[in-house]
DNA sequence: AATGCACTCAACCGCCCAGGC
DNA sequence: TGCCTGGGCGGTTGAGTGCAT
């Protein structure tokens, strides 16, 4: 009963993985980029689940990646989106480039929910992490400062899908370079030696990228886009046009939920948020209708111009106690 | 210095879904 | 239409580490 295993489990090695494994597996993906993953065991010699390898590489060793400390502004982010979202690891992750679902799914086990649980022991907010977190960074700029600010995200958000719409995009639009942190190891070690002949690979890769074999270039480009579009930006160093508007469309929605400026007042403007959270969430798996999905986002985004002042047209849909709502 | 406990986070497990046949 | 497979995702585990006693 059950499915078989996603590949043979006898002789398979599991556990960390050796500065040795990595240099295998970012060397067959540098020249055949990622993707068709139940082919990397047999054709790196590497004992592990494909699995194991796809694992490694996208919560570990795929370029553009950050490690370490979370700064004040992406643990607020983490705490809205979560609200908004629920334990959506990987849609959360796709607003908050460079981090893995993983880092975020642990830091919200082991720092944000003690976190909020101790703000609202304290403070006796309401149960919702979303309603604690926005009244704890409340009443640091008056409703009118936070519509104007909200009106400068949606023009942001604007311009980034009109970006992402239009066929040739303007070269000087902001560029992600993945020069500074395509691994960055948390901690120091034995391991550092390995760490920066990965990053050497890495970086003499991204300066000279191989074509991804074609015929997986599919999978490649599906498993680069399904992290919406926030790490595959780094790649190739050059990021293509779609990359650069997924990222500023996560920049501009990374603003839009910015809940600092959020007051008290304004708490059900996740409410009015919720849907179109899934929407983006959506938005982050690029490759799949992308156009249909656009569309929707579009829709979203230039209906809201002729709905201001009714910001709340899409607050029908309630969240729960836990905004685990999906 | 030794021991036990708490914490972190990389990795694994199992379920689900989409696409191909 | 149903089965099979690859890949994605969220939950959980356990080895490693730090800290308190």
């Amino acid at each position: 009963m059950g499915r078989p295993p996603c590949c043979d489990k006898a002789g398979m090695k599991k556990g960390s993985w050796t500065p040795e494994e990595d240099i295998a597996l970012v060397s067959y993906i540098q020249e055949h980029g990622p993707g068709n993953w139940k082919a990397v065991p047999t054709n790196t010699g590497l004992f592990r689940c494909s699995k194991s390898c796809r694992l490694r590489w996208t919560n570990y060793l795929r370029p553009g990646i950050k490690r370490g400390n979370f700064t004040e502004h992406e643990e607020k982010m983490i705490i809205h989106l979560q609200a908004l979202l629920g334990n959506r690891w990987a849609a959360i992750a796709s607003y908050l480039p460079q981090r893995t679902d993983n880092d975020i799914k642990n830091y919200w086990n082991t720092h944000l929910k003690k976190k909020l649980k101790k703000l609202q022991d304290r403070e006796g907010y309401s149960r919702d992490g979303l309603s604690s977190a926005a009244a704890a960074s409340s009443h640091q700029i008056s409703r009118g400062q936070w519509e104007r600010r909200l009106q400068t995200d949606i023009h942001m958000a604007k311009q980034a899908l009109s970006d992402a719409l239009s066929p040739e995009k303007p070269s000087g639009l902001v560029e992600l370079k993945p020069s500074n942190g395509y691994i960055s190891y948390a901690k120091p070690g034995s391991y550092a030696s390995s760490t920066e002949n990965i990053a050497k690979l890495l970086k003499g890769w991204m300066r000279n990228p191989s074509k991804p074999a074609s015929t997986n270039s599919a999978a490649t480009q599906q498993s680069f886009d399904n992290k919406g579009g926030n790490d595959s930006a780094s790649i190739e160093g050059t990021p293509r046009q779609e990359d650069k508007s997924s990222m500023e469309m996560s920049e501009a929605f990374e603003s839009l939920l910015m809940f600092e400026s959020l007051d008290s007042s304004n708490s059900d403007f996740s409410q009015s948020m919720s849907p179109d959270a899934s929407l983006f969430e959506d938005e982050s798996k690029p490759d799949r209708n992308a156009q249909g999905k656009l569309s929707l986002l579009e829709k979203w985004l230039f209906d809201e111009g002729s709905n201001q002042g009714k910001d709340h047209h899409l607050s029908h849909i309630m969240i729960d106690e836990n905004a685990n709502f999906f």
